[in-house]
DNA sequence: TGCTGTGAAACCCTTCACAGCC
DNA sequence: GGCTGTGAAGGGTTTCACAGCA
């Protein structure tokens, strides 16, 4: 397989940002932005933006900067946004309620298709639209909906197993808010975020900063 | 100021997984890991693992391993996790209160000391065993109760005025979970987490595994 | 003139490979 | 024999700086 278009990982994770950056410019109906304007939006320099871009192909003008909705659609296009992908949540505790509550969540390209508990005191109680359905049936779920992501909600404890499931169940990507690391099937992609951890990362730099000054 | 002990990012970065992965082992009564150990609980390779700790002057045992308990000693102190850290949460919606009622968060070092909100409606309601307070007096509990950190759950839109006002008020760290960029003064750290930007990352490696099979 | 696109340089991080020690 | 600690090599990312075009 050719890899003409081979996009760095990092560039891929700052893709997000200039899209909603785009977002906010079209919505203030500014036409073009310069990689100046995204580099501020984004809190990064601009040689750094023209060099991401430059990976998309994407083709702004020399003088003039970037089309906002042409360059809005051809981020979409290489994130892979244009077709709409099924999700499912496993774990319907706070965080699984506020996840399935968040709007953001399905705004952009995503649909919210499923929550699911192994609790029977929380199966069949309602999350917005959504009713909690068992645990078990997650298989039946992802097959039947199509599912590609599942959202992994569960306590630290069983979050290996959970993740296990869902990829013999057959999703292609998780996203892991347990507070542990998960291995899987290489073809699989995974993300953990993990509030403790940032948390920690911050504690790190907030010692500094009290350093620094006395 | 000397930097005899400068810390790649990277590895700060690292460092709470790699104490995750140590209390797993505590509570299975193991005395000491080889790096490699620590590896796969973490999902990285030993020789990473090494080169993190070495950064800490840490000292394992050739042959042996790295001691448990005065590894997670070593780590918690180089991350600030000794002394206790007082955490505000501003917005007490959905994402707010979920993140108050996570009991992850206050495990390690950090007090969750407060959540403020600036809805009338919502001021005064209880989440777990803290009360609702008004966002107006920020500025006083901060600096009343020592306040480092700032989580906020607010909005997009209001996002960057929440977190000037949280710097105004002393904090030395934000946490954003809203789905922008917030620019803050440089001596503040700050960290984003957007679901919905890992979503759309992992939407893109999902594409490339659908492309690989077709 | 203004801004993009991009080679080249600089920098940072990862991985290798092995000396050194238990 | 096993495992750490680390120079050195390798690879990836950022930044520079400027040619090229509107």
């Amino acid at each position: 397989m050719s890899d003409a278009r081979h996009i760095p990982a990092v560039t891929v994770s700052r893709l997000p940002v200039y899209l909603q950056a785009l977002h906010a410019a079209a919505q203030r109906n500014i036409a073009t932005v310069s990689s100046n304007d995204l580099a501020n939006a984004a809190g990064v320099n601009s040689a750094k933006v023209r060099k991401d871009l430059s990976y998309l192909g994407s083709h702004g003008t020399r003088g003039i900067g970037y089309a906002v909705d042409e360059l809005t659609r051809e981020i979409a296009l290489v994130l892979g946004l244009v077709t709409e992908r099924a999700v499912v949540i496993i774990g319907a505790g706070n965080l699984g309620r506020a996840l399935a509550s968040y709007d953001g969540f399905t705004r952009r390209g995503f649909v919210l298709t499923a929550i699911v508990d192994s609790d029977p005191a929380v199966i069949g109680t309602h999350v917005g639209d959504l009713r909690v359905e068992p645990f078990t049936l997650l298989a039946q779920i992802v097959r039947d909906r199509s599912v590609e992501i599942a959202v992994i909600a569960v306590p630290a404890h069983v979050a290996q197993d959970v993740a296990q499931a869902a990829c013999d169940a057959g999703v292609t990507a998780l996203l892991n808010f347990a507070p542990t690391h998960v291995t899987v099937d290489p073809s699989v992609s995974i993300r953990t975020v993990d509030f403790s951890s940032e948390l920690q990362i911050l504690s790190f730099y907030a010692q500094r900063a009290n350093a620094a000054v006395s």
